[in-house]
DNA sequence: GCTTGACCTGGAGTGCGCTCTAGGTATTTT
DNA sequence: AAAATACCTAGAGCGCACTCCAGGTCAAGC
């Protein structure tokens, strides 16, 4: 088992951005900006992702498209940083979150309510441009 | 009835910013990109919103917060402009628009699901710091 | 041994969508 | 009549989240 660990599959750079979808750059920026903690590099000095990495890149990209700032999640990885006595803390961070990501849905579903009211406008202009035509 | 349309509301800017929670800045910004047809003016040059600027800028903001960009949203309003022989064009850029919002809904379902399973983590790892006390 | 390609660092640059500033005018309040 | 308030314009500035650049290292292939 110990030596499954040791073959435990490690990323590089390239591989990491076509895998988590978050480019080079940006995972450097995160690494740089304390998102992610230091990644373990090869002798070359090369980074190379973990499973861990990987997991916790997802969670980054996860919150950071429903709107989370990189100062917010900053915040969070320092209570990740201070162990399991800030689980509360997080816990709250996430419900928090957690409620502004169902107010967006909220959002969207409005957004398509109006939309779908603008088509339906369309569409009888179209059939009234049809209408027309055949006058 | 035509008196009644001549009664019609006109809002200030600052109602206008108010009534539809877009800025004055941002209002003004809209027009000058070409987003808002020139409002009309009261005689002091001050801007007076009609009931279909007010509507129409809740479109704009619908779609701004769904991640239509000031540049797309240009190019609807120019088709807007053209008249009724742009609603197919309208139409299908009101589509594929749509599309896009329902994709953002299956990213914050899946966002929504990461959320819980960290929550559910979180509160594992909770229940655990409550066993150890009492051990 | 030389080129190629992937990666390294620190720091500068970019694009977007506002947002603010300066200097001015018109109406209302004191 | 002075001051306050709301608005005007043109244009500059800002914050965020990247994204790119210059100059360098390292390992592998020809």
């Amino acid at each position: 088992m110990d030596l499954a660990q040791s073959t435990a599959v490690l990323l590089t750079p390239a591989e990491m951005a076509e895998r988590t979808g978050v480019s080079i750059d940006t995972l450097r920026y995160y690494e740089r900006e304390g998102l992610l903690d230091a990644v373990a590099r090869a002798e070359s000095g090369h980074r190379r992702y973990s499973e861990d990495d990987i997991m916790w890149v997802e969670v980054l990209r996860c919150l950071r498209q429903t709107g989370m700032t990189i100062e917010q999640l900053r915040a969070y990885c320092e209570l990740g940083a201070q162990g399991d006595s800030s689980v509360p803390e997080r816990t709250r961070l996430l419900l928090a979150h957690r409620a502004i990501v169902e107010q967006q849905m909220v959002g969207l579903q409005h957004a398509l309510e109006l939309i779908d009211h603008k088509l339906d406008i369309y569409r009888a202009a179209t059939s009234n441009v049809r209408k027309a035509k055949h006058t």
